[in-house]
DNA sequence: GACATATTGTTCGAGCGGGTTAATTTAGTC
DNA sequence: GACTAAATTAACCCGCTCGAACAATATGTC
């Protein structure tokens, strides 16, 4: 579509370009985190690229010479949050501790470390209903990589080795119910408190809970 | 709601209007189902009422008359989503058993009603991205009403009585439990398995689950 | 037979929203 | 300092989708 010239000479006013830094990887990091909370708090299809454009620092164009399409923007926003969250996994060392506190404490971060992160569970939720068509098949993002595993493994085997844990658990397994426990409480406190009201999301409730979640996982792995 | 065929005695020419049968109810549960369906799988904003109206056996301009909007409709249809789910509850019957035995029924019982109840989950799972805000506020949709915490209340108060469970739980945190376990199972399955692979969604991870939650919920509760 | 309710059918427009085309500036290289 | 690829700004486009408007007819109830 030819466009015909816009610098109007009887308007008399040139449109004089704003000048600007280079620097790809600033935009591309913009953009990666104003489209994490875009798509955390609205979705994929509830997002709207504009809304997106509008509160980086940079312009919708950029989003797309970036990112291709909205599609490939939201690949790349789930991608680098689940990098994040192993990031923060590795971070944490139970190294000294017996088996039973290790796992307790494992588990008691897990639930912790969740609450923290609405956002990644909200991303997490949002691929869930769109049965996971935007991640990396399970080759490519091979669990072996996952530091949670790696932990429960070390831990279990300790477990066993001290004749404290009963035989029979995988690691994937123990984590899991972990997962399931810790995720529950941030991604279902809407309707759950909807429903059953919001004492349990309150600090008394979130305490307990927490240790019901260490109790629950440890008692199904002691002898 | 089948559409007597009426054999155009002009053909082409007149507009004769089909003649039918009254059926407000019958037409409104037909929208309401594919609705759900439609919601299930796209979401709120993913879904295209054209595409609603399409797999009903009526037309788009019914749905408006009756639900007024697209979030009228999504609306309804969470409603009766829930309204189904509380009436299944219903149907678990665990007077006789002791205890122990109600609870880990019960426990088990959940884990596979969701199992099988994947578009009732899919639909809180969207519900929560949306924060809970189409539903009924805490007061209306009262947790007593709930036939899972009834139930709970009932077994735990007879396990206490008998000795057998410990003191200082409450029949909600149990619920919140149970569900959290059974929930996560299904609306996680496909970040899961992606990374983890598929093992503990087939047949014989299935059953390992199951145990393991009947177990957990055991465990936290007897003295 | 009157009247409210239910139903079918068609068309349309406005605005939203993802994506594009074009022009311009920066910065590295020779 | 000329040249060029990459980075960036700016304005535009068009298809899709919700929802409404318009129009007519059938059904059921009293």
């Amino acid at each position: 579509m030819e466009k015909t010239k816009i610098s109007d000479p009887a308007e008399g006013e040139d449109l004089p370009r704003r000048s600007w830094k280079q620097d790809p990887d600033g935009v591309r990091a913009n953009i990666l985190l104003v489209a994490r909370e875009a798509f955390a708090e609205k979705g994929l299809s509830g997002t709207r690229m504009d809304e997106i454009a509008a509160r980086t620092s940079t312009s919708k164009r950029m989003i797309y010479y970036y990112f291709g399409d909205k599609e490939g923007l939201y690949r790349e926003v789930l991608a680098d949050a689940y990098r994040r969250t192993r990031e923060a996994e590795d971070a944490l060392e139970l190294g000294g501790l017996p088996p039973d506190e290790a796992l307790r404490r494992l588990a008691e971060f897990t639930f912790d470390h969740h609450r923290r992160s609405q956002d990644f569970i909200r991303l997490v939720m949002i691929e869930n209903v769109h049965e996971g068509r935007h991640m990396p098949s399970a080759d490519e993002m091979s669990g072996e990589n996952s530091s949670a595993i790696r932990l429960l493994e070390e831990i279990y085997a300790r477990g066993l080795e001290a004749g404290m844990f009963r035989a029979g658990l995988s690691a994937v397994e123990l984590h899991w119910h972990i997962s399931a426990l810790s995720y529950f409480n941030v991604s279902n406190r809407a309707t759950f408190s909807r429903i059953f009201g919001n004492e349990l999301f309150e600090e008394e409730g979130q305490n307990t809970l927490r240790r019901h979640v260490g109790d629950m996982i440890l008692k199904l792995v002691l002898a």
